[in-house]
Formats: C-alpha cells, structure tokens, sequence
DNA sequence: CTATGTGAATTTATTCACAGCA
DNA sequence: TGCTGTGAATAAATTCACATAG
C-alpha cells in the first residue's frame, strides 16, 4: 500500500505517534513495537501499522521500531525536521500560556515574535519574547516566519489573519471562535477550547 | 433516518453549529438557512441539513431554522441544557488561561473550584474562583461537580485524574500532553495544542 | 419557487487476518 | 516464535440528487 495516498486521519495521528516516541526516547528506550506504543498512547496498534504502512517499511519484524529512526522519519514526513519560525498576535491570558507553552520546541517550533494592540503590555517580556505594537506587524515580512498565531478576540480575529497573511506566513493556529476566510495556499487550524468540552456532557453517563 | 444511531462525528460538530447559532442570535437574527449557517461557518449546507436529520425534523421548507429554536434543541442533545459544574486542577498559566476564560459560559459550564500544588498560588483569586490546595481535592464529593479540567504538567496528569474520579467527575478534560488510564464510565477529551500545531507544516505549501 | 430532509451512491477510514521476514 | 506490513472485508462518513413540504 505504499506511496498512496495519505489519508486525513493519519496525518492527525502522526504527532501523536511522535508524542510517544519523543516519551519513550527521554526514559531511554531504543526500540518499541506496535503494541507497546499503542498501549502508551491508549490506540489500537493495527492502526499504528496501518498508518505507517502508507511511508514505507519503518520496524523490522519480529523485533519493532528503532525509536530515534522513527522519530526522525515521521519529523520528516511532517515537515518538522526544519525549525518553523512563528508569531502570535494578542497577549491576553490564552496569548500569554501559549507564549510560556514550553512543548512547541520539541516539535520545532520557535515563537520568535508576540504582537498586542495595548500599551500596556507593549514593551514587556514573556518567556523572553518582547511584546511589540501590532501596527508593527508588516515589519515582520523581512524575518520569514512561517505560521501566525491568533489569539485575540473573536472581533479582530478576520483582520489578524489578514495582516498575518500579508507578511508571508503559509499556516494559522486559530485560537479564535470563528471562521476565517483566508487564500487557498494558507492553510487554517482552528482550536476552540470550549467545542471540545462541550461535547463532553453527550458522552457523559446519565445520573 | 431519523432515529438511527448518531455519528461521532456529526456529536463532534454539533458545538460548532451551536457556535454559529448564538453569534447569529447575538447578531438579532432570528432565522438562517442551511446555506446561510455553513457560509458561517465554512463548511458544506449538505453537511449540516444531514446531521441535523439524525434527529427530526428541525427546520421549515422554504424558509430554514428558527434560531431560538433550534439553538435550544441542540442544548437538549448535547445535554447543555443543564448547568455543568466543573473544577480545575492545575493553575499554570495554561490552567490560568481556561480560568479566564469566558466563552464556557454561554455552554453552561461553571468552573466552581481550583487547585494548586504551589503554596504561593493558594488563596490567590482568579477570575473570582479562589485557588484552594490540591489536597483538599475530595472535599468536592459533597459539591455535585460534574467535569474535571487537568491542566498540570504531564507527570502529574494521571494521579490528578484518579483524585478527580473519587470526588465522582464523570468527565475530563485534559490538557495535559498523555494518555490517562480511566474506568469505562468515565470520558475524557484530550487537547493537546501541540499536536494541532505539529500537523500545520505538513498542510503549508512549500516555499 | 425555495430550502429542508433523506435514501442511495460514493468515498474514506477502520478492522481483520495472515503472509512474510528476522 | 514475534512482530511487521498489507491486501481484503467491513464499517462509517460524505456527497449527491431529488422528492417533498411550505
């Protein structure tokens, strides 16, 4: 089944793969099979297979997977094997845990710029990142950031990611409760804490 | 195919149809179509018109939805219905962030309590939710709280989890970047913004 | 004439079962 | 024997096309 086509759903299960790999690799492990990644991340590990089974032959039978290979093949795969410049635009409470958020480094992530419209906070430091004035933003174009971080409220968030877009990034994490409309070469993630937990009660049994 | 059994992924997208909703409601409107509601949202009018058929008949033909309406037959099948107390474990800046956090509200979640380890965050207030010592965690049996939110650090996710299960939280949200082991009665919705992030690459053209 | 609701067709994803290699 | 890799079978979700109701 090689070289087809990738399915959605295993793109989005990829990170998590290399989640517990990156876990397994800081407790010293060398090599893992199937079974045993599937029982740390709570998956089926026919799926794990499967998945990898679309890139090539990664594990050698009878033994599993050398850990350190595999984390680099699926960094490659995803694109994460160069370091991807961010910025993130609205230092608010979200803006600013997702500033300190440390995690993004080990997937190659480097938020090297922080935008905000108040004086206030224009000027100060977080987690070593100086917070500048969002009018500022267009100076971005020379510094090649790829990815746009949008974190300020629902209202500005269309024109955020426009003024995103302008100075070159190709990818947005939306932090905003709402669409954006944006070019079909920029490609929009959209995270709203409150969808998932609201699904939450559905699942929950009766009492 | 009314009354057959609902997809997961019609459950997964009937918050963001809901989202759509109460900003046309908040918007004075009072009904949309199908093709209007997706336009709003960014996704397809088939789409929607299809979910919505797993449960009755929810609109009028030739006109679309009432929105008061159907935004309170939604609320009954997602069981929003009712107010859902929650605590939180955790008050970093992450766990800062979703105490902040407004939007949760308008779903009927309440986060009534939080917890810290830290002797300093103690006694301290956000958002009006005095910050209490974790150890004190099983004091909420007596308090009917419904769902757990764990936004501690990665090794201390699945002890906060068990706690959260003996004070008879029958849901989880967990920020935390693992997998927790929990009984069967019990459902736990992970968010990993990393993991989110970590897919962006893959999607951005090259350049 | 408009916009819903839904069977049927199509596409996509999951699960199985086992051949094949170390 | 142990564990991977993958076709084939099954299941699920999406998309279409249109009958149907207001």
């Amino acid at each position: 089944m090689r070289y087809r086509k990738i399915p959605d759903e295993t793109v989005r299960r990829l990170p998590i793969y290399l989640r517990g790999l990156l876990f397994s690799s800081e407790e010293g492990q060398q090599s893992i099979s199937s079974r045993g990644l599937a029982e740390l991340l709570g998956v089926n590990a026919w799926q794990i297979r499967k998945d990898f089974s679309y890139f090539g032959d990664f594990g050698t039978r009878g033994v599993g997977y050398d850990i350190k290979e595999l984390i680099s093949q699926i960094n490659k795969i995803l694109k994460l094997d160069t370091v991807h410049k961010a910025a993130l635009v609205g230092v608010g409470s979200l803006g600013s845990a997702v500033l300190s958020h440390q995690s993004f480094r080990a997937y190659g992530f480097d938020i090297t710029a922080a935008y905000d419209v108040s004086p206030k906070k224009i000027g100060k430091k977080i987690n070593n990142i100086t917070i500048k004035d969002v009018s500022k933003l267009r100076m971005l174009k020379k510094k090649k950031i790829d990815i746009g971080i949008i974190t300020v409220p629902r209202d500005a968030a269309q024109q955020t990611a426009d003024a995103l877009i302008k100075t070159g990034v190709k990818g947005i994490l939306n932090f905003s409760p709402c669409y954006i409309t944006v070019p079909k070469r920029i490609k929009v993630i959209t995270i709203d804490i409150a969808m998932d937990l609201a699904r939450l009660p559905y699942y929950m049994s009766a009492g």
